[in-house]
DNA sequence: ACATAATATTACTAATTAGTAATATTGTCA
DNA sequence: TGACAATATTACTAATTAGTAATATTATGT
């Protein structure tokens, strides 16, 4: 076993997938598909998005895999591909509330 | 337990933690120092970047608590404050992998 | 075929930001 | 103090992109 660091590229592929979880709207359509897919209506409903923005952000994580979709009449639905995408966000939240939390906890040593 | 989605706030925070790591450059710094320390110039050798933009990339991740850094002399010293991260991208690196596999394993299929 | 509902696309604006050259700052050593 | 090395900052450009209104597409039911 070497150095073992990634090349350019694979670090090129690393950051989009990163950029694809580093948007609000998208994270809540993302966390909005973790039960059950979704028709695009119910996700404009879910969230507070407007329809054509909504709309491009499915394209947008449908093109890069993250996303399946399904047509059932006149509704589409979408659905989580890879539920690895969870494990990245339980990490990341994990991350943040132990941070907000050494935060207070050095907050609450100063009130004497 | 109720249905504990995240609100626009901290769908926020969770956003501009992988925008972080959505950079090639920030990722090329993050895992040169996986193993120890390196001071701005060590980093501006490991990678292929001006010292410029490595000392820039640098205080955007030391503002967001991901570094830290120590004075030495003339030097000075980065180095990871929460190697949480490297969970995060061995997750992404294992997915990204595995997307390759099975695409490889499909074009094997169809050689005949 | 027509009206309607659901979704996608287009064209655009405003905001963000990586990279950079030049310059400023900070520390060391003589 | 002055020369030098390491790092940070500034000011700028070019590129990317979220959000949106308007419009187009696609499917359903009559």
């Amino acid at each position: 076993m070497a150095k073992s660091l990634l090349d350019q590229h694979q670090l090129k592929a690393v950051a989009k997938l990163f950029d694809l979880l580093a948007e609000p709207t998208r994270l809540d359509i993302l966390q909005n598909l973790k039960k059950a897919p979704l028709s695009v209506g119910q996700i404009v409903d879910a969230t507070n998005a407007k329809q054509s923005n909504i709309s491009k952000q499915l394209g947008i994580l449908h093109d890069a895999g993250l996303l399946k979709r399904e047509r059932q009449g006149n509704l589409i639905f979408y659905s989580i591909a890879d539920p690895m995408i969870f494990d990245l966000c339980a990490l990341v939240c994990g991350k943040l509330r132990k941070d907000a939390e050494s935060q207070l906890a050095l907050i609450r040593s100063l009130g004497k």
